[in-house]
DNA sequence: GGTGCAACGGTACTCAGTACCAGCAGGCTG
DNA sequence: CAGCCTGCTGGTACTGAGTACCGTTGCACC
């Protein structure tokens, strides 16, 4: 009966602590003591209190950066909304661990908080990305770029959510619907994952008819992705 | 020359400290003792070192609250884009005591994080706003509450973090062009905010030219909203 | 003058986090 | 075997944030 390593017995005793008199209750001392080890061995294996509950994000974040570097996906959105998968999937591994952090940042505002820091890292590093990725260094693609990136991760921490709840038997499926609607909002620039001779229509809505639009719409498609592209942030039905 | 009141001087003598010796090598007793009163005092006026820099985000909410409980707009979106220029307008009142606590909470991570934490309430006020107004528990409807409301943050965040760099002359017209960037992402339902009557068409991408679509085109058009809306979330270029 | 009240200052405490030092087991070399 | 290095450990002492409590001062109002 050879004891777990310390870091083992330490995350496990600090779960169980936080489980049974809460966070706030519960001292490095305490423990510390229960996994039979010193105080200062706790803070040679995490940095801080809250650390003993959060899984890796740096090595995570890695991946994921790492992920983004090699990915061959036609659109900036398309490779970040698989490379979110990666978090998901992290979660999942972890399985009952992951409910349970769960049910403590849902209580302790200072443990959510540090979870939303995180989550933000990896937001901030898919903006970072898109952007990049588009080479568009004007005022609107970097909004667009920080909005794709916002959906993006609210649609991931939305099924996230809902599998640590109890509420999803298959996260993975629902990740992929999520992504599906994150990535119909932001229609693709035309003439780049289909070849060129398509059609683009773009969205709007209008109190004319079908019939009576029908002409302008031709001229946009004939006019080509310029055309198409300048009235595509304009609400012609609040004019 | 009377004294200005003590958490004035507080602000004031933490600002200061803080751009001379940095965040973390400045202590409460510093700061008490520059602003010439008592550490106790301090803790009296400020939760936490932290508390010093932040504007009071509580009133904010509560504010903000107010606002989308007595908004009359025409849709949820509408009303929380609204909403969020309350907060803008507060950091441009601040003037440059915003920019003051930008360029510190740039520098310190813990800062950062606590800034971020606090924008993650306005977006769940948003969220759940939103949610509550379609009244739709579904979970696409939820989902998409929570995509809208990501996205009205992150076109906030946008603008606000260009007028902190001074990068932004006039930004709550930009606010407006961002508030009206993500209206566009979400079409309304159909027969909300135009009268009945209207078109509605759905943004996709095909390999087929117009006129071969148009059919299908008409066909939805004539079907109405549920028929509109069961294509949306599909990605006809992908099939 | 007396009373109530709000703001203040001081002391003492808990606890997170850091720095430093000393012990100890195991492996490797001479 | 001795010497040495290395990784992991425990202990002690410190700084600094945040809390609890108590006594004091100043001021308005009666």
């Amino acid at each position: 009966m050879s004891k777990p390593p310390a870091r083992i017995r330490l995350a496990d005793a600090a779960f169980a602590l936080f489980d049974e008199r809460g966070y706030e209750q519960t001292t490095i001392d305490d423990i510390a003591e229960r996994a039979g080890v010193g105080r200062t061995t706790f803070f040679r294996h995490f940095r801080s209190k809250e650390a003993v509950i959060f899984p890796d994000h740096d090595r995570l974040l890695e991946l994921i950066r790492d992920r983004l570097a090699t990915s061959s996906h036609r659109t900036a959105l398309v490779a970040v909304s698989d490379a979110v998968r990666l978090v998901l999937m992290h979660y999942i591994e972890e399985g009952d661990l992951a409910r349970r952090r769960y049910a403590l940042t849902s209580r302790v505002s200072a443990l959510r908080d540090r979870e939303i820091a995180s989550v933000a890292r990896y937001q901030r590093l898919f903006r970072e990305f898109i952007a990049e990725w588009m080479g568009d260094p004007t005022e609107a693609a970097s909004l667009r770029a920080e909005i794709m990136a916002a959906a993006v991760v609210a649609a991931h921490n939305h099924v996230l959510r809902r599998w640590l709840r109890g509420e999803s038997a298959d996260p993975v499926a629902e990740v992929d619907e999520a992504m599906s609607e994150v990535l119909s909002l932001f229609p693709a620039p035309a003439g780049e994952d289909t070849g060129r001779g398509g059609t683009t229509v773009v969205a709007f809505r209008t109190g004319q008819d079908l019939d009576t639009l029908l002409p302008a719409l031709r001229r946009l498609v004939e006019g080509g992705a310029e055309a198409s592209a300048g009235t595509a942030g304009r609400r012609p039905g609040a004019s």
